[in-house]
DNA sequence: TCTGGGGTCCTAGGACCC
DNA sequence: TCTGGGGTCCTAGGACCC
């Protein structure tokens, strides 16, 4: 058997830990540069449907009316929690894989004598108690039908956010409970599609011929299909795996003319995204550059561009690599736009180990690798961009997305430490 | 005025190899 | 009339996830 826990409202309840002032209100929280809602607790929930990714300009009036408290996203906070609530689950099985910063799925192999209902239950108590922080536990033979219990576990009343299914009626019932749309797996297109033929619910699903599933769905329909009846096809993943590709791509605060401004935006985002590709001892091979204008706006004149280069040899070298992503930026950069966003994306990601050198050019030598290491350790131990390329720049405020509403860093900086006062 | 960001997997088709 | 057979690698595009 598989549980999958779930955090409710990760985000929300997040800021809600360190607010009690805030317990049982309505919370939402913003994405980047306060654009969007992306996370409503259910107070906030209750009070207007609020669809995900609404933009916040929409229906501020209508929360503000309602008392509702916004928080621009805070992911130091969050990512910390979330790795609390991971080290919790593996309090209950050595095997976890952690599926998402708020979805983990537990191995629980081994345990068929254990009371599968009120092993959820201590899970769902203990982190409670420990972090404060509220989820669900869906309990089943497969992951997808372990998702679909965890939704179970929230949405049908009186199960107090833990079920299990573990027999062929519960089953069946669950799958003629669910709504196509809202199987894991099963996105917008499939849902119309499914609809147009007459299935409705994943039990429907569930009775389609599997040629057909393969057929218009590919194996990843067919792999759905299986998982709903039981048959397990989705391996589980306690290691996770090297990422194929690494990037960034935040909008502005403002909006840009200037080469130079965006150049320091990209060579920022560089230095982060070559960051996480040290992190995981790999080298990468391509570096692809891209701007673009805001393309909501219908007044502005629109342009977007993409160029990708290729690495002499593979690297991890924050230098080498902004030096090639400079020139790719400026090989598609038009003087004349309002530019609204740059990304970068590291991909032909290999192990460092596996790098290969060739007559003209070698791996980068030991005096380099020594600096790159002493610049991450400075900055793992003193605070992000402690120490940093100059190409980056002073003007980091005339770029960098706007976050009004963040909270504290309660659980990382000794600075934004939670005061309680008596 | 204001509209997120970071990923994965699969398939088809083209270009190429012997 | 009739035009081989067995592969690899790469890319773009689509669908999905949180």
């Amino acid at each position: 058997m598989i549980a999958m826990v779930d955090c409710n409202s990760f985000y929300a309840s997040c800021e809600q830990v360190f607010r009690p002032d805030l317990w049982g209100k309505p919370v939402v929280v913003l994405s980047n540069n306060d654009g969007c809602v992306i996370a409503a607790n259910k107070e906030a929930k209750a009070l207007a449907d609020i669809p995900m990714f609404e933009p916040v300009f929409k229906i501020k009036k209508h929360l503000v009316k309602n008392k509702v408290t916004f928080f621009s996203s805070n992911y130091t906070l969050y990512g910390e929690m979330s790795q609390r609530v991971m080290n919790i689950l593996t309090t209950f099985s050595p095997e976890v894989e952690v599926y998402s910063i708020d979805e983990s799925f537990v191995d629980l192999s081994g345990m068929e004598h254990v009371d599968l209902n009120d092993y959820g239950h201590q899970v769902k108590n203990k982190i409670y108690r420990h972090l404060g922080l509220p989820v669900g536990v869906g309990i089943a033979s497969t992951k997808v039908l372990a998702k679909l219990a965890n939704r179970i576990s929230k949405k049908v009343a009186g199960n107090n956010h833990v079920f299990v299914i573990d027999s062929e009626e519960k089953r069946i019932d669950a799958l003629r409970w669910a709504k196509i749309g809202d199987v894991w797996g099963i996105g917008r297109k499939h849902t119309k599609r499914l609809q147009n033929i007459g299935v409705h619910t994943a039990y429907d699903f569930t009775q389609l011929p599997l040629a057909w599933v393969r057929r218009e769905m590919t194996v990843v329909g067919e792999r759905m299909w299986r998982e709903m009846r039981g048959e397990s096809c989705l391996e589980f993943t306690v290691i996770p795996k090297p990422k194929k590709g690494i990037g960034t791509a935040k909008s502005f605060g403002q909006k840009l003319r200037d080469l130079g401004r965006i150049e320091e935006a990209c060579a920022y985002y560089i230095s982060e995204v070559s960051e996480v590709l040290r992190a995981q001892r790999s080298c990468a091979t391509y570096v692809q550059v891209f701007v673009h204008t805001n393309y909501h706006s219908n007044v502005d004149e629109q342009y977007s561009n993409s160029k990708t280069v290729t690495m002499a040899i593979p690297t991890n070298d924050t230098f080498a690599l902004i030096i090639e992503a400079r020139k790719a930026l400026r090989l598609i950069y038009k003087p004349g736009y309002r530019y609204k966003k740059v990304g970068v994306c590291l991909s032909g990601i290999i192990p460092q180990e596996y790098v290969q050198g060739n007559l003209f050019h070698q791996p980068s030598g030991l005096n380099k690798n020594e600096l790159i290491r002493a610049f991450d350790r400075i900055n793992n131990k003193y605070g992000k961009s402690t120490v940093s390329s100059a190409m980056i720049g002073t003007r980091i405020n005339e770029w960098e997305l706007i976050k009004k509403e963040r909270s504290p860093r309660y659980t990382t900086q000794w600075e934004e430490l939670l005061e309680v006062n008596s």
